[in-house]
DNA sequence: ACCTTTTATCGTAATATTGCAATATATAAA
DNA sequence: TTTATATATTGCAATATTACGATAAAAGGT
């Protein structure tokens, strides 16, 4: 099918993997990882650092503006994309709170 | 195409964006949820926690058991589901230390 | 041996994702 | 206004994912 059953989920869990899923992609590893080493903000050499196409690179970028993990603001002919702190900081919350689940209990196997 | 590029990132690159695959499905973080909320290990009632049918729920536990979160032990004529403690937070290390990228510096955006 | 229960695997249909060439769009420069 | 540059969108091919019915496999009970 390829159709996920969102329905059957909640809001949380539906939350969660919609942001896991958006950051389980090397190519959008790699474009973060980039934007958070040249500090300023960068745009189109992403297609010069990574080796895909710029369409392609264009897409991802879509993906990752999807959950608000960046934004893009026009500068002259070109786009400079960066991150956006606020929501980066939610969606750091929201993989934080996950990753502790299993801290309270003893998780000893049977 | 479908098939991702893998050959021209970093094996760290892979492993985080894989990791992040995986969980990006709120079916396998359910699953999560629920071994951690019952603190013993479960095996096959998740398929009447979670509405998915039995294939379905098998095929997401072996996604998980993939990356090795997840082992399961015979236990008589069912498979005990429980969490790979170890692995576990070799993952969370991972995730966590990914998490941290833009710590560092003043994204501020151009 | 036969049945029951539980889980895995196979096969398949529907949909999603990845990647790129071609093209469109938008802005700056000439 | 034409040209160049940068990015987005469209269309498409190849592959992956999700879900489930049917069936196999494994172990326990009768």
């Amino acid at each position: 099918m390829g159709l996920t059953k969102s329905e059957i989920f909640s809001k949380k869990q539906n939350d969660i993997a919609q942001i896991a899923k958006v950051l389980g992609h090397p190519a959008r590893i790699a474009i973060l990882e980039h934007i958070a080493k040249v500090e300023t903000c960068i745009c189109g050499d992403l297609v010069n650092e990574i080796g895909l196409a710029q369409p392609t690179i264009s897409q991802h970028l879509k993906e990752l503006k999807k959950i608000g993990i960046l934004k893009g603001n026009i500068e002259g002919t070109s786009i400079c994309y960066c991150l956006d702190e606020v929501k980066w900081e939610e969606i750091k919350d929201t993989l934080q709170q996950f990753l502790n689940i299993f801290s309270n209990q003893n998780n000893s196997c049977c």
